[in-house]
DNA sequence: TCGCGTTTCAAACGTATGTTTCAAACAACA
DNA sequence: TGTTGTTTGAAACATACGTTTGAAACGCGA
């Protein structure tokens, strides 16, 4: 299995080491060796580091966003006009994002910390590349997510949706290690589905809560 | 003012460049440059980058959990074994950081940014640091916690409180772009101070939330 | 003013990085 | 089978990194 798939194994190494360590930390050395391919490969086939790193998002992000496309366009054909669920709206993107991750505890935990890392660590040109490449998809979904909270002002949506963001891409990022805790500290043991249990309920109630005044 | 104060400037320098770009893409020359020091000064007054690392978080964390202690402290004092308020711990722990961040914006970002790569990068060091240094003062705050909410059994409150946590450190973390956003889409400009407001109703909220069945 | 501990400085150290090179091995097709 | 375009391989490239060095400059009490 070591043939032409060359490709495939320095993406899967490449994801797995970002995970744990973070873009900078990683070098096309341990990629390669952890791959058993040669160094060169990665610029043969990607053309640089960076492009690497593109790839990698890109073959997470381009089937969990056409899935979540078309999982909206569904959802708004059913609605006919009327105002959208948010809890709806919210099983529909965890729900695509475990099946984008096929389940795999860690293959979500990856997505996450891959969005994270986009978040936090000034690369700029992935951030560009993000935004060029699947935008389109994030405004379909902001629409929606305006539509079903009336009750809100723009202002205090626009933040909530970050609190929400920011709640997800945490947890889910360092899932693993946290559930290594939850079962340590409290003898309970625990998958992604559990978590994201745990974490729907809490975002519905912070994303609706009553204003201050 | 460029004599005795070499290490201030270069924790400075370290503080601002880490915040941007974290520690990996933050190299000692670039710190030296910025501080107008000289490159051997970091090995010399701090030791290595490691250490450099660890003093920048010190300069932030020993203020602030000394702040912090002592605010509990007299919170569980005035409580005299009643229960003690979520949101009133929660408001004792923002007001400390907000002063801890001499109520500025970039200050308190930076603090939060800190938290957030500390927790996500792979620097086993510095948690092992952050966790003999300060241990302390957070078991103290979750045992409040857990005194305040005896309705939650201790799986629920365990992620409740890590979605708190991952909400504010991200939010907290990029609050200048987040700010710049939110300036730019809807007019209008806020301040940590707004952020927070607008935080702690989300988090009590969620926190609170009735059970799933 | 001298002498001494502290601090700064320019330069070099060894190592690791991303990238390039070019010959060898391979695949597919005539 | 011989040829051509694609993929691999070992080695070297230039550059950047964290760290060390030893001499110069400084601060300050004697």
């Amino acid at each position: 299995m070591a043939q032409k798939d060359t490709a495939k194994s320095i993406l899967n190494a490449a994801e797995e080491l970002f995970f744990e360590r973070g873009f900078a930390e990683t070098s096309l050395r341990n990629i390669t060796s952890k791959a058993n391919v040669n160094l060169a490969a990665v610029n043969y086939h990607f053309g640089s580091k960076k492009e690497l790193i593109q790839a990698v998002f890109a073959r997470f992000l381009t089937p969990f966003c056409a899935s979540l496309d078309e999982a909206l366009a569904q959802y708004e054909a059913e609605l006919n006009g009327d105002t959208p669920d948010f809890g709806k709206l919210l099983r529909l993107l965890s729900g695509t994002a475990l099946a984008a991750g096929k389940g795999s505890t860690r293959r979500v935990g990856i997505f996450m910390r891959l969005l994270g890392l986009a978040y936090s660590q000034e690369q700029g040109h992935l951030r560009k590349f993000l935004r060029n490449e699947y935008g389109q998809v994030f405004s379909r979904f902001m629409t929606l997510v305006t539509a079903a909270s009336p009750g809100l002002d723009d202002q205090e949506r626009f933040w909530r949706i970050h609190f929400m963001l920011g709640a997800t891409v945490f947890t889910l990022s360092g899932v693993e290690s946290l559930t290594a805790m939850a079962e340590h500290d409290l003898g309970v043991s625990s998958g992604i589905e559990q978590v994201i249990d745990h974490l729907v309920p809490f975002l519905s109630s912070g994303f609706q809560a009553p204003h201050q005044d």
